[in-house]
DNA sequence: ATATCGTAAAACCATTTGGTATAGTAAACC
DNA sequence: GGTTTACTATACCAAATGGTTTTACGATAT
Protein backbone atom coordinates (compact mmCIF):
# COMPACT_ATOMS: atom_id res chain seq x y z
CA UNK A 1 0.00 0.00 0.00
CA UNK A 2 0.96 3.06 -0.86
CA UNK A 3 0.05 5.36 2.40
CA UNK A 4 2.82 2.89 4.18
CA UNK A 5 5.52 4.81 2.61
CA UNK A 6 3.92 8.20 3.47
CA UNK A 7 6.23 11.13 5.04
CA UNK A 8 3.21 12.23 6.06
CA UNK A 9 2.02 9.91 7.97
CA UNK A 10 5.36 9.57 9.64
CA UNK A 11 4.62 13.03 11.15
CA UNK A 12 1.09 12.71 12.14
CA UNK A 13 2.05 9.46 13.83
CA UNK A 14 5.25 11.16 15.49
CA UNK A 15 2.94 13.87 16.64
CA UNK A 16 0.48 11.83 18.22
CA UNK A 17 3.17 9.92 20.30
CA UNK A 18 3.81 12.42 23.13
CA UNK A 19 1.23 13.08 25.82
CA UNK A 20 1.71 16.47 25.63
CA UNK A 21 0.68 16.78 22.16
CA UNK A 22 -2.28 14.77 22.57
CA UNK A 23 -3.47 16.71 25.45
CA UNK A 24 -3.10 19.53 23.34
CA UNK A 25 -4.98 18.25 21.08
CA UNK A 26 -8.11 17.44 23.76
CA UNK A 27 -8.00 20.66 24.85
CA UNK A 28 -8.49 22.34 21.25
CA UNK A 29 -11.27 19.62 20.71
CA UNK A 30 -13.00 21.83 23.16
CA UNK A 31 -12.33 24.91 20.33
CA UNK A 32 -9.79 27.39 19.82
CA UNK A 33 -7.43 27.88 22.60
CA UNK A 34 -4.24 30.05 22.76
CA UNK A 35 -0.81 29.14 23.61
CA UNK A 36 -0.89 30.06 26.94
CA UNK A 37 -4.36 28.45 27.41
CA UNK A 38 -2.51 25.32 25.67
CA UNK A 39 0.65 25.33 27.89
CA UNK A 40 -0.93 25.74 31.42
CA UNK A 41 -1.90 22.38 32.37
CA UNK A 42 1.38 20.78 30.76
CA UNK A 43 3.90 20.29 33.68
CA UNK A 44 6.27 22.10 31.95
CA UNK A 45 8.11 25.66 30.47
CA UNK A 46 6.53 27.29 28.14
CA UNK A 47 8.89 27.27 25.11
CA UNK A 48 8.74 23.53 25.90
CA UNK A 49 4.83 23.57 25.38
CA UNK A 50 5.03 25.68 21.90
CA UNK A 51 7.80 23.24 20.54
CA UNK A 52 5.23 20.49 20.92
CA UNK A 53 2.26 22.98 19.17
CA UNK A 54 5.34 23.09 16.80
CA UNK A 55 5.15 19.44 16.18
CA UNK A 56 1.24 19.37 15.64
CA UNK A 57 1.30 22.17 13.28
CA UNK A 58 3.89 20.74 10.89
CA UNK A 59 1.86 17.46 11.19
CA UNK A 60 -1.13 20.05 10.06
CA UNK A 61 -3.22 18.88 13.50
CA UNK A 62 -3.13 22.33 14.43
CA UNK A 63 -3.54 25.52 12.88
CA UNK A 64 -2.19 28.68 14.44
CA UNK A 65 -3.89 32.25 13.52
CA UNK A 66 -2.73 35.15 15.29
CA UNK A 67 -4.48 37.92 16.90
CA UNK A 68 -3.19 40.60 18.66
CA UNK A 69 -0.52 39.55 20.88
CA UNK A 70 -1.96 36.29 21.39
CA UNK A 71 -1.82 33.12 18.55
CA UNK A 72 -4.78 31.23 18.51
CA UNK A 73 -5.01 27.28 17.53
CA UNK A 74 -7.47 25.25 16.13
CA UNK A 75 -7.57 21.13 15.68
CA UNK A 76 -7.59 20.48 12.15
CA UNK A 77 -9.40 17.38 10.89
CA UNK A 78 -8.05 16.19 7.96
CA UNK A 79 -4.55 14.35 9.50
CA UNK A 80 -6.35 12.84 11.66
CA UNK A 81 -8.47 11.32 9.65
CA UNK A 82 -5.54 10.17 6.93
CA UNK A 83 -4.03 8.38 10.18
CA UNK A 84 -7.45 7.11 10.84
CA UNK A 85 -7.47 5.55 7.42
CA UNK A 86 -4.18 3.84 7.06
CA UNK A 87 -5.22 2.02 10.64
CA UNK A 88 -8.69 1.43 9.31
CA UNK A 89 -7.21 -0.34 6.50
CA UNK A 90 -6.20 -3.14 9.25
CA UNK A 91 -9.82 -3.84 10.37
CA UNK A 92 -11.08 -5.90 7.59
CA UNK A 93 -7.94 -7.74 8.20
CA UNK A 94 -8.27 -9.02 11.77
CA UNK A 95 -12.46 -8.72 11.77
CA UNK A 96 -11.81 -11.29 8.66
CA UNK A 97 -9.82 -13.58 11.29
CA UNK A 98 -12.56 -13.15 14.27
CA UNK A 99 -15.20 -13.76 11.49
CA UNK A 100 -13.50 -16.80 10.40
CA UNK A 101 -13.20 -17.76 13.95
CA UNK A 102 -16.67 -17.01 14.62
CA UNK A 103 -17.89 -19.06 11.92
CA UNK A 104 -15.64 -21.97 13.02
CA UNK A 105 -17.29 -21.56 16.38
CA UNK A 106 -20.97 -21.79 15.14
CA UNK A 107 -19.74 -25.12 12.79
CA UNK A 108 -18.30 -26.85 15.67
CA UNK A 109 -21.78 -26.03 17.57
CA UNK A 110 -23.92 -26.78 15.16
CA UNK A 111 -21.88 -30.25 14.85
CA UNK A 112 -21.78 -31.07 18.52
CA UNK A 113 -26.15 -30.68 18.36
CA UNK A 114 -26.34 -32.72 15.27
CA UNK A 115 -24.47 -35.31 17.17
CA UNK A 116 -26.36 -34.56 20.20
CA UNK A 117 -29.56 -35.56 18.55
CA UNK A 118 -28.51 -38.22 16.82
CA UNK A 119 -27.73 -40.05 20.34
CA UNK B 1 -9.35 11.53 28.96
CA UNK B 2 -7.32 9.02 30.31
CA UNK B 3 -5.88 7.85 27.41
CA UNK B 4 -4.01 11.08 26.70
CA UNK B 5 -1.68 10.10 29.54
CA UNK B 6 -1.30 6.49 28.71
CA UNK B 7 2.79 5.42 27.98
CA UNK B 8 1.52 2.86 26.10
CA UNK B 9 -0.69 5.38 23.20
CA UNK B 10 3.29 6.72 22.97
CA UNK B 11 4.84 3.69 22.02
CA UNK B 12 2.23 2.68 19.81
CA UNK B 13 2.12 5.44 18.05
CA UNK B 14 5.84 6.00 17.96
CA UNK B 15 6.14 2.61 16.39
CA UNK B 16 3.79 3.48 13.84
CA UNK B 17 5.36 6.55 12.92
CA UNK B 18 8.44 5.38 10.46
CA UNK B 19 7.84 3.77 6.93
CA UNK B 20 9.76 0.34 7.82
CA UNK B 21 8.18 -0.71 10.71
CA UNK B 22 4.47 0.28 8.65
CA UNK B 23 6.03 -2.08 5.94
CA UNK B 24 6.62 -4.62 8.58
CA UNK B 25 3.22 -4.45 9.88
CA UNK B 26 1.59 -4.51 6.40
CA UNK B 27 3.70 -7.65 5.11
CA UNK B 28 2.65 -9.27 8.64
CA UNK B 29 -1.04 -8.56 7.95
CA UNK B 30 -0.87 -11.62 5.17
CA UNK B 31 0.54 -14.04 7.76
CA UNK B 32 3.45 -15.11 9.82
CA UNK B 33 6.94 -14.12 8.51
CA UNK B 34 10.46 -14.81 9.49
CA UNK B 35 13.21 -12.07 10.17
CA UNK B 36 14.78 -12.27 7.02
CA UNK B 37 11.29 -11.90 4.86
CA UNK B 38 10.71 -8.73 6.61
CA UNK B 39 13.91 -7.43 6.56
CA UNK B 40 14.40 -8.06 2.61
CA UNK B 41 11.86 -5.52 1.21
CA UNK B 42 13.52 -2.87 3.61
CA UNK B 43 16.15 -0.52 1.89
CA UNK B 44 18.44 -1.31 4.70
CA UNK B 45 20.72 -3.37 6.67
CA UNK B 46 19.63 -6.64 8.98
CA UNK B 47 20.15 -5.28 11.87
CA UNK B 48 18.53 -2.14 11.05
CA UNK B 49 15.44 -4.16 9.93
CA UNK B 50 15.38 -6.37 13.14
CA UNK B 51 15.61 -3.28 15.17
CA UNK B 52 12.48 -2.22 14.28
CA UNK B 53 10.86 -5.17 15.00
CA UNK B 54 11.90 -4.78 18.37
CA UNK B 55 10.22 -1.40 17.95
CA UNK B 56 7.60 -3.18 16.85
CA UNK B 57 7.53 -5.78 19.73
CA UNK B 58 7.47 -3.01 22.78
CA UNK B 59 4.82 -1.87 21.46
CA UNK B 60 3.23 -5.14 21.43
CA UNK B 61 2.16 -4.99 17.90
CA UNK B 62 3.96 -8.22 17.05
CA UNK B 63 4.85 -11.48 18.41
CA UNK B 64 7.68 -13.29 18.08
CA UNK B 65 8.01 -17.11 18.05
CA UNK B 66 11.25 -19.17 17.53
CA UNK B 67 10.84 -22.13 15.25
CA UNK B 68 14.52 -23.77 14.72
CA UNK B 69 16.65 -20.97 13.41
CA UNK B 70 14.03 -19.04 12.17
CA UNK B 71 11.95 -16.48 14.67
CA UNK B 72 8.33 -16.37 13.18
CA UNK B 73 6.89 -13.11 13.86
CA UNK B 74 2.54 -12.34 13.59
CA UNK B 75 0.62 -9.31 13.84
CA UNK B 76 -0.96 -8.03 17.42
CA UNK B 77 -4.76 -6.44 16.40
CA UNK B 78 -4.86 -5.37 20.11
CA UNK B 79 -3.02 -1.94 20.56
CA UNK B 80 -3.50 -0.78 17.06
CA UNK B 81 -6.95 -1.11 18.24
CA UNK B 82 -6.48 1.21 20.96
CA UNK B 83 -4.55 3.33 19.17
CA UNK B 84 -7.81 3.73 16.63
CA UNK B 85 -9.88 3.57 20.08
CA UNK B 86 -8.03 7.06 20.89
CA UNK B 87 -8.75 8.74 17.34
CA UNK B 88 -11.79 7.48 16.91
CA UNK B 89 -12.88 9.48 20.50
CA UNK B 90 -12.14 13.10 17.94
CA UNK B 91 -14.58 11.14 15.25
CA UNK B 92 -17.53 11.87 16.83
CA UNK B 93 -16.55 15.38 17.91
CA UNK B 94 -15.34 16.52 14.22
CA UNK B 95 -18.54 14.32 12.09
CA UNK B 96 -20.79 16.22 14.74
CA UNK B 97 -19.36 19.35 13.36
CA UNK B 98 -19.96 18.18 9.93
CA UNK B 99 -23.34 16.98 11.06
CA UNK B 100 -24.24 20.55 12.00
CA UNK B 101 -23.23 21.89 9.20
CA UNK B 102 -25.28 19.84 7.21
CA UNK B 103 -28.12 20.79 9.27
CA UNK B 104 -27.68 24.23 8.86
CA UNK B 105 -27.62 23.52 4.95
CA UNK B 106 -30.84 21.74 4.96
CA UNK B 107 -32.72 24.40 6.93
CA UNK B 108 -31.17 26.99 4.52
CA UNK B 109 -32.94 24.84 1.76
CA UNK B 110 -35.68 24.19 3.18
CA UNK B 111 -36.04 27.71 4.15
CA UNK B 112 -35.31 28.91 0.21
CA UNK B 113 -37.78 26.11 -0.90
CA UNK B 114 -40.77 27.79 1.54
CA UNK B 115 -39.86 31.29 0.28
CA UNK B 116 -40.02 29.71 -3.04
CA UNK B 117 -43.35 28.50 -2.41
CA UNK B 118 -44.63 31.36 -1.23
CA UNK B 119 -43.95 33.35 -4.32
C1' DA C 1 5.60 56.44 29.08
C1' DT C 2 6.10 52.44 31.31
C1' DA C 3 4.94 48.00 32.89
C1' DT C 4 3.07 43.71 31.86
C1' DC C 5 1.45 40.08 28.88
C1' DG C 6 1.95 36.57 25.19
C1' DT C 7 5.08 34.78 22.59
C1' DA C 8 9.62 34.02 19.76
C1' DA C 9 14.26 32.84 19.36
C1' DA C 10 18.70 31.20 20.58
C1' DA C 11 21.94 28.52 23.05
C1' DC C 12 22.66 24.60 25.47
C1' DC C 13 22.24 19.78 27.28
C1' DA C 14 21.12 14.71 27.91
C1' DT C 15 18.89 11.07 25.78
C1' DT C 16 16.90 8.61 22.01
C1' DT C 17 16.69 7.32 17.30
C1' DG C 18 18.08 5.19 13.13
C1' DG C 19 21.59 3.72 10.94
C1' DT C 20 26.31 1.30 10.17
C1' DA C 21 30.03 -2.43 10.57
C1' DT C 22 31.72 -6.30 12.79
C1' DA C 23 31.90 -10.39 15.47
C1' DG C 24 29.57 -14.31 17.50
C1' DT C 25 26.07 -18.30 18.14
C1' DA C 26 23.09 -21.93 17.12
C1' DA C 27 20.50 -24.69 13.76
C1' DA C 28 20.31 -27.01 9.27
C1' DC C 29 22.55 -28.92 5.19
C1' DC C 30 26.04 -31.54 2.34
C1' DG D 1 32.89 -32.03 10.20
C1' DG D 2 32.62 -28.06 7.95
C1' DT D 3 29.75 -24.59 5.69
C1' DT D 4 25.81 -22.08 5.12
C1' DT D 5 21.84 -19.89 7.10
C1' DA D 6 19.17 -17.12 10.37
C1' DC D 7 19.72 -14.40 13.75
C1' DT D 8 21.87 -11.77 18.15
C1' DA D 9 24.96 -8.58 20.30
C1' DT D 10 28.11 -4.89 20.63
C1' DA D 11 30.26 -0.78 19.44
C1' DC D 12 30.01 3.23 17.16
C1' DC D 13 28.11 7.43 14.80
C1' DA D 14 25.19 11.51 13.27
C1' DA D 15 20.98 13.53 13.77
C1' DA D 16 16.68 14.30 16.05
C1' DT D 17 14.01 14.79 20.35
C1' DG D 18 12.54 16.88 24.53
C1' DG D 19 13.70 19.61 27.81
C1' DT D 20 15.95 23.84 30.12
C1' DT D 21 17.43 28.98 30.76
C1' DT D 22 17.96 33.42 29.03
C1' DT D 23 17.07 37.26 26.13
C1' DA D 24 14.11 39.97 23.20
C1' DC D 25 10.09 42.08 21.10
C1' DG D 26 5.56 43.72 19.83
C1' DA D 27 0.78 44.40 21.74
C1' DT D 28 -1.96 45.91 25.42
C1' DA D 29 -3.19 48.07 29.82
C1' DT D 30 -2.40 51.63 33.41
Amino acid sequence: MVLDRSPRLDVVFHALAHPARRAIIRQLSGGERNLSELAAPLRMTFPAATKHVRVLEAARLVRRRVAGRQHLCRLEAAPLKEAMLWTESFRQNWEARFEALDSLLEEMKSEEQSRARRR
